[in-house]
DNA sequence: GACTGCTCATGTTA
DNA sequence: CTAACATGAGCAGT
């Protein structure tokens, strides 16, 4: 657990490397012509923005990011504080027609499905200016709360968790209903119309919150964070005042291998120009307009574009996943013919130099995974010897130190002492697998109704105690209500972090509500614990980080009808207790982080005993690969009811997180 | 000039 | 394979 070792504690001593969250906000030099604003994120700004009347201001929205502007759900009354300045005749009937819409959506209405009367589909196209007011007489409850952060990388973080779980959760409830189609675009949708999005100004340069390396399941999501507007189109240009003629700029593109662009170097990007290539449509030569006019009046100008490289998403057949690789700038660019026998445009694009690794890192994962072997400063090939699904490897790039590391490699809990066998193991009756709306699955009912995993097996919400299919159930190993008795399906790599010991991070890019690992070890019974315990680092009790599961559940609890209890009440305390010391797993490597990517969740599949359930981890957030993965030790170093018996494993221990909301002390 | 409402262009996802 | 879905540019009209 805590691995802060004698030696390294005194690193705190050091200057703290204040780590780069957000660049400065880019300025486009403009030699002749219009001084091209870039945006950057005030909080002052945002606060007046959000409560201006909206006749009055630019064409162009400046209040970049409403984070206050309310998502309005339920039915419930609105406090007074939120109440908006505004013109009698702004509750236009659009607006109640845009709170109807909503209320629809949150009362999990198949209204998407279903061939909506011809006014509700204009409501539902309705486009929201981006300075949008809210009716202050509608009685509706806001339960999306502004991040208080006003850093713009926490809000970014929350917006995509947001989506995310909306849309995990949109598609369990479509599936239900078996209409499982594009619920990433509801979410998508339902957010955008509700302005639950960031830098909808355009800028050339960087977006505030959004770093090089940060990856994107959805194109929709790179919408939402304002890396890429358009919610289909490659190129991202924004218009420039000018007379006479067109000077929009390119700010970003994304390659998505569509148009048969080169991506061997990892420097050099070889794109290639939009249009011509409809489907429906005759296929015709690409026109210098748009996109293409936009990349041109970039080289031109040379200017800094975006770029979001794709892959394949080694967990997902044949669906992709985006990884912003920085700022590039147009080199050159021509006119050549397609295979198709039509005009294209092609721009070769080189990448700005001093940037972090980007889709480099990837190439080397990729690399690794072919062959382990292939990883440079390799200590151990198998930490695991074997007993895991993939191998683990344990690797120092750091240099100096080496520790040995000394336990058994285990994959699951040891009890040290019979479980209660009072509350019997339920079991289903599915033939095959276990289905969504399903009422007769038991396993369902047991988890409130859901199955909690979707199809890929992604957790779709955090529960105080999550029921897997059991050995008693009839359906097969293959049901995707088994997702963590399954072991572990990522290659992790154990790594010296340098100031706080031994860390744990994957070479797979992770989904948010992936399964990471059980947390293994020995149970430790609470009435025998004994001396050794409180020299124990590697221990596991069930601390509370309820802010993170609320904020992980958000999405999922808009669209309840009735709530299903607050999440605050999703964590459970329970008297288990695990030591790693002796034996463990990749878990043991966790650390410590007050702004976490993971998450532990009480899973139950082979035995009744609710207090004693397997301990497993799930990512909160998407994870670019080589990420350290980390979780939330909570506060206090000793067990809840133990602080007497082991003072020392109260000390609280500095905590070298570097996150910017940080507790300093775990 | 500001606003509204329409058409068109653009691919992604399951 | 193909249905179903999105935003935003651009333009015409008010």
């Amino acid at each position: 657990m805590n691995r802060l070792k004698d030696e390294a504690v005194s690193d705190e001593e050091q200057p703290l490397k204040s780590k780069p969250l957000l660049s400065p906000a880019p300025v486009f030099p403009t030699p002749s012509g219009p001084v091209v604003a870039t945006k950057s994120v005030d909080p002052e700004l945002l606060n007046i923005m959000t409560f201006r009347p909206s006749s009055s201001s630019a064409p162009v929205s400046p209040a970049p990011d409403l984070f206050d502007v309310p998502i309005r759900l339920k039915g419930t009354p609105v406090s007074g504080a939120l109440s908006t300045p505004r013109h009698e005749d702004e509750s236009s009937s659009k607006d109640y027609k845009r709170s109807r819409e909503l209320k629809k959506l949150a009362s999990l209405r198949k209204s998407i499905k279903r061939a909506r009367p011809a006014q509700d589909c204009k409501a539902a196209n309705v486009k929201l200016s981006s300075r949008r007011q809210v009716p202050d007489n509608d009685k509706e409850l806001c339960i999306w709360r502004p991040s208080l952060s006003d850093n713009p990388r926490v809000s970014a973080e929350e917006i995509i968790i947001m989506f995310d779980s909306l849309r995990r959760r949109m598609m369990q409830l479509d599936e239900k209903e078996d209409s499982s189609k594009r619920a990433d675009m509801k979410a998508g949708a339902l957010m955008m119309r509700n302005n639950m999005r960031i830098n909808s100004v355009k800028t050339v340069g960087h977006v505030p919150g959004v770093e090089v390396g940060d990856i994107f399941f959805y194109r929709i999501e790179m919408c939402i964070v304002g890396l890429h507007a358009p919610a289909m189109g490659g190129i991202d240009y924004m218009p420039v005042n000018s007379v006479g003629k067109d000077d929009s700029l390119a700010v970003c593109i994304i390659s998505s291998g569509g148009y048969d662009n080169e991506e061997d170097d990892t420097d050099i990007l070889v794109y290639t120009g939009q249009g011509g290539n409809s489907r429906k449509k005759q296929k015709h030569d690409q026109k210098l307009e748009r996109g293409n006019l936009a990349l041109m009046n970039s080289q031109n100008k040379n200017t800094q574009i975006r770029v979001v490289r794709s892959t394949h998403d080694p967990f997902r057949h044949s669906e992709k996943i985006y990884i912003y690789d920085g700022l590039y700038r147009i080199e050159e660019s021509w006119i050549e013919k397609a295979r198709n026998g039509f005009n294209v445009f092609k721009y070769k694009l080189r990448r700005e130099p001093g940037q972090p690794d980007g889709i480099s890192v990837w190439k080397k994962a990729q690399k690794w995974k072919e062959n382990p072997a292939t990883r440079e400063n390799i200590i151990q090939l198998d930490l695991s010897s074997n007993v895991e699904n993939l191998p683990v490897c344990l690797v120092n790039d750091v240099g100096n130190v080496t520790i040995p590391i000394h336990f058994n490699y285990v994959t699951g809990v040891k009890y040290s002492r019979p479980l209660s066998r009072e509350k019997q193991l339920r079991n289903c009756k599915c033939d095959s697998v276990c289905l969504p709306g399903d009422p007769d699955c038991s396993c369902a009912q047991q988890n409130g109704g859901d199955l909690p995993y979707t199809l890929s097996g992604l957790l779709v919400r955090h529960t105080p105690i999550l029921y897997e299919c059991s050995s008693s159930c009839q359906c097969s190993e293959n049901c995707r209500n088994r997702v963590t008795q399954r072991g572990i399906g990522l290659n992790f790599e154990v790594f010296w972090t340098g100031d706080r010991g031994w860390g744990l991070r994957t070479w797979d890019p992770v989904h948010a509500g992936a399964f990471i690992c059980e947390y293994a070890g020995e149970v430790i019974d609470e009435t025998k614990m004994n001396l050794d315990v409180k020299e124990d680092d590697y221990i596991f009790h069930t601390s509370c980080t309820s802010d993170t599961v609320s904020r992980w559940n958000q999405g999922t609890e808009l669209l309840e009808e009735t709530s299903r209890g607050s999440t605050t009440g999703s964590f459970r305390q329970l008297p288990i207790i695990i030591s790693a010391k002796d034996s463990g797993n990749v878990a043991r490597f966790v650390n410590h982080s007050c702004s976490p990517n993971l998450v532990w969740q009480a899973v139950q599949y082979d035995h009744g005993d609710d207090r004693y359930p397997h301990i497993m981890f799930f990512a909160i957030k998407h994870i670019p690969p080589m990420t350290e993965l980390t979780y939330d030790y909570g506060t206090k170093g000793a067990p809840p009811g133990f602080e007497d018996i082991f003072p020392k494993a109260c000390k609280l221990k500095p905590c070298l997180c570097s996150s910017t909301n940080c507790r300093g002390y775990f």
